[in-house]
DNA sequence: CGGTTTTGACCTGCGC
DNA sequence: GCGCAGGTCAAAACCG
């Protein structure tokens, strides 16, 4: 039993690199702190396999985004020395709205609430992790949704670095919309990038300047996936 | 009944 | 050329 409540604690969300190939593709990875190992980003995914990877005892898993041609896929997995971190890799880039069932009036430049209700989340069932987890229905949306019950920390933290670049992010959220310098559009060779929040892999010359974007809130991962769009125009 | 999850097998690519 | 690892697909089962 948990000594805290049930309720996750997404502390930190690492946008810790993104690699676009010739063929379009984004690719963005996102670490949190949390409980949970799905992040509730408002899309709907279903689940296609899962793997265990070598020097993780974790299994990975493969979901897929729900929506008619759109071909968008993410790869979730914990971290073998830190179970409350969890690695998501989004590839590709949504053909489509959110699938937001709340907030029809959402138009264009307005930033949708981070987080859907437990209802409109992704799947019923957690993982049977080892550790403690806790349905991400509720506890994704009342980690990402409920702004009580995390503080500041409801909002989310993006970081968005060079692939394979690493960089501690701090308590508070900040979205930080950079653009790739590039990489080879190596698909099938892509190597992931170390991402251990607090780990000294970071070169200083080229962690990109933070602008404070945190005070106004959350912001959501296909916000996130727009704006990667449009800077590089896809 | 529809949609999603689970698990195993198969295929492809890379490294040695 | 062989072996290893990663990723994807397909079929069956389960849940709402």
């Amino acid at each position: 039993m948990d000594s805290a409540t049930p309720a996750t604690a997404i502390n930190t969300i690492d946008i810790a690199a993104l690699t676009w190939t010739a063929v379009r593709e984004a690719r963005v990875i996102v670490q949190t702190t949390s409980d949970v190992d799905i992040l509730d980003d408002g899309y709907r995914w279903r689940k296609y396999g899962q793997k265990v990877v070598k020097g993780n005892p974790n299994p990975r898993s493969y979901y897929k985004c729900t929506h008619p041609g759109c071909t968008v896929r993410k790869h979730v997995e914990r971290e073998s020395n830190d179970l409350k971190s969890v690695i998501t890799t989004y590839e590709g880039k949504h053909t489509h709205e959110v699938p937001a069932v709340r907030h029809p009036n959402s138009g264009p430049g307005v930033v949708p609430p981070a987080m859907p209700q437990p209802n409109s989340g992704i799947h019923r069932r957690p993982e049977p992790a080892p550790g403690s987890l806790v349905p991400f229905g509720g506890a994704a949306a009342a980690g990402f949704g409920s702004p009580g019950q995390l503080g500041q920390a409801a909002g989310f933290s993006f970081r968005m670095l060079p692939n394979g670049m690493v960089v501690p992010v701090p308590a508070l959220g900040i979205l930080v919309p950079v653009q790739m310098a590039g990489r080879p559009p190596a698909m099938q060779g892509y190597t992931r990038p170390v991402l251990h929040t607090g780990e000294a892999n970071v070169n200083p010359a080229a962690r990109p300047v933070l602008p404070a974007a945190s005070a106004n809130g959350p912001v959501a991962y296909q916000q996130l996936m727009g704006r990667l769009s449009q800077d590089h125009q896809l």
